[in-house]
DNA sequence: TGGTCCATATTGCCGCAACATTGCGAAACT
DNA sequence: AGTTTCGCAATGTTGCGGCAATATGGACCA
C-alpha cells in the first residue's frame, strides 16, 4: 500500500513515516497542495492523507480537485482544528475521516486500515456520455460537438448527473451541488432546472429519468 | 436508508432519532446488546450506530458477531472513552468509526452519510443470487444482467429477502423492513408486493416460496 | 376421499403524492 | 435599460401503493 502525505511540518511528517513505513505502508510525501495535486496525477496511492493547514492554503479547498484526478481517492484530513463545526465542515467536503491533532500515531494507522478495508476504486466513467461531453475543468458541454449554452445551475446539476452517468443521484445531493449546503429551497425550483436540462440534452441523446422517491439518473439515450 | 440505533439513554437516543430523521435517515431504536442481535437477524438495516456502554455489557463484543449476521454491515460506535487508546482498540475491532461523547449531533450525521459515500462498500455489497444481481448499495438488481424497475417497497422487501436468501423470513420481518417497527399495516399489501415481486424475479430464476404460517424464502430456481 | 377452513395469490381500481412543464415577475448582471 | 437567470407557483401528468374482491391451494378432519 502507498499513501499520499501531504505534511509540511517536517519533525511530524519524519515521525509519521517511519511508524508507517514500520506498519508495511509506503509513504511519498509532500509538503504543499500544489505539490500534491501534481503527485495525485499519477494515481498511484491508496490514501492521501493531507495536513489542513499548509503553506498555501486549506488543504480542504483541494479536495475536489483531488477527487477529479481521482475518483474515489480516500482522503484523511488531520488538523489542529478539531471542533465538531470544523471536522463536520471537513468530512463535508468529502474527506472520508477527519483526525484531530494531537493524535497517537497508531490511530492514524488504525484508521487509515479501516479506510483500507474495503477493495479499490471505480474507474472514472469519463466526461463523454452518449453526444454529451462535459468538460470537468471550467463547466462547459458539447451536444453532438455543437457548444451548449448552460446557466450556472444548470453546470452544477449536470456536473453531477455526469459524474455519476448510470447511477442514481439522490435529490438531496443535487440540492447541495446546485445551492450550498447552507441555501435551503423552498419550491419545486430544482425540477424546473432539471426539466430545462432535458430540453438541452435531447440534442445530445442523453436522458434524465426520475427515480420516484429517490433523485434522478442520467444516461445515454438507449 | 434505515440505521439501527443501540443506546439505552433515552434522552440521548430520543435527540437522536429526531436529529436522523429530520436529515431522512430512518431510525430503529433498540437499547440493548441482546435487541440488537435480534435486530440484526433481519438484516434489515445500513449502519449500525452503538453505543458503546449499555446496561448488558460492551457492544465491542457483539461486533463480530453483528458482521457474522450480516457481512460488511458499517459499524460506528459512540463512547465516553474518548481516549485515543480506547478509540484504537474500536477500530481493531472492526468498528469503522469511533465517535468520542460528547459529539454534535451533525458530525454524526456526517460520519454515517460518509460511510454511506463509500464507492468501495458499493461494489462490496452486491449479492447474487441465481441470475439475480442485487446492489445493496443503492437498491439497484439486475436480472441476467437487464436491469430491472423495482419500486420503493419492492426494494425494501427484495432486500432483506436477498440478504437472507435460502433462509425463511419472518413475514413480520418483512413487514418491519418495509414498512417501519411502527407502521402497522391493515391489508394484504404485503402480499401483493411479493406477487409483484414474482414476476418480475421470474426472468431471473429467482422464485419466492411461502411458508405458511411463517413468512417467505427466497431461492434460485432449480 | 371429500369437504371445509383459512392462509396465501392475483388482479384491478383509484386516491394521492411525487414529478413535469410552463409562464411570470423579481433580481442580478452588463 | 436591456438581457439573462432564477425562484416560485399554478396546472397538468404519472405511477406507487393501499385496499379489497376473487381465486387458488394446502391442511386438517370426518
Amino acid at each position: 500500500m502507498r499513501i499520499l502525505l501531504v505534511e509540511d511540518e517536517l519533525d511530524l511528517a519524519r515521525a509519521l513515516i517511519s511508524a508507517l513505513e514500520r506498519h508495511d505502508i509506503l509513504v511519498d510525501h509532500v509538503s504543499t497542495l500544489e505539490m500534491a495535486l501534481e503527485a495525485v496525477e499519477n494515481a498511484v496511492h491508496s490514501i492521501a492523507v493531507l495536513d489542513r493547514k499548509l503553506p498555501d492554503g486549506d488543504s480542504l479547498t483541494i479536495i475536489p480537485q483531488l477527487r477529479r484526478a481521482q475518483a474515489g481517492l480516500p482522503i484523511i484530513v488531520l488538523s489542529a482544528l478539531g471542533s465538531p463545526e470544523h471536522r463536520i465542515e471537513g468530512l463535508e467536503t468529502g474527506a472520508d475521516d477527519y483526525l484531530a491533532k494531537p493524535f497517537v500515531v497508531d490511530e492514524l494507522v488504525a484508521r487509515i486500515r479501516a479506510l483500507m478495508r474495503r477493495p479499490a476504486m471505480i474507474a472514472d466513467m469519463g466526461i463523454t456520455v452518449g453526444k454529451l461531453t462535459f468538460n470537468l475543468g471550467d463547466g462547459t458541454a458539447t451536444a453532438a460537438g455543437e457548444p451548449m449554452t448552460l446557466t450556472r445551475r444548470e453546470v452544477l446539476a449536470l456536473e453531477v448527473l455526469v459524474r455519476r452517468a448510470g447511477r442514481t443521484v439522490a435529490r438531496s445531493a443535487l440540492e447541495e451541488a446546485v445551492y450550498g449546503f447552507d441555501d435551503e429551497i423552498a419550491s419545486n425550483t430544482l425540477d424546473a432546472h432539471i426539466s430545462r436540462l432535458r430540453r438541452k440534452l435531447a440534442p445530445a441523446n442523453v436522458e434524465i429519468h426520475s427515480i420516484r422517491g429517490i433523485g434522478y439518473l442520467l444516461r445515454a439515450t438507449s
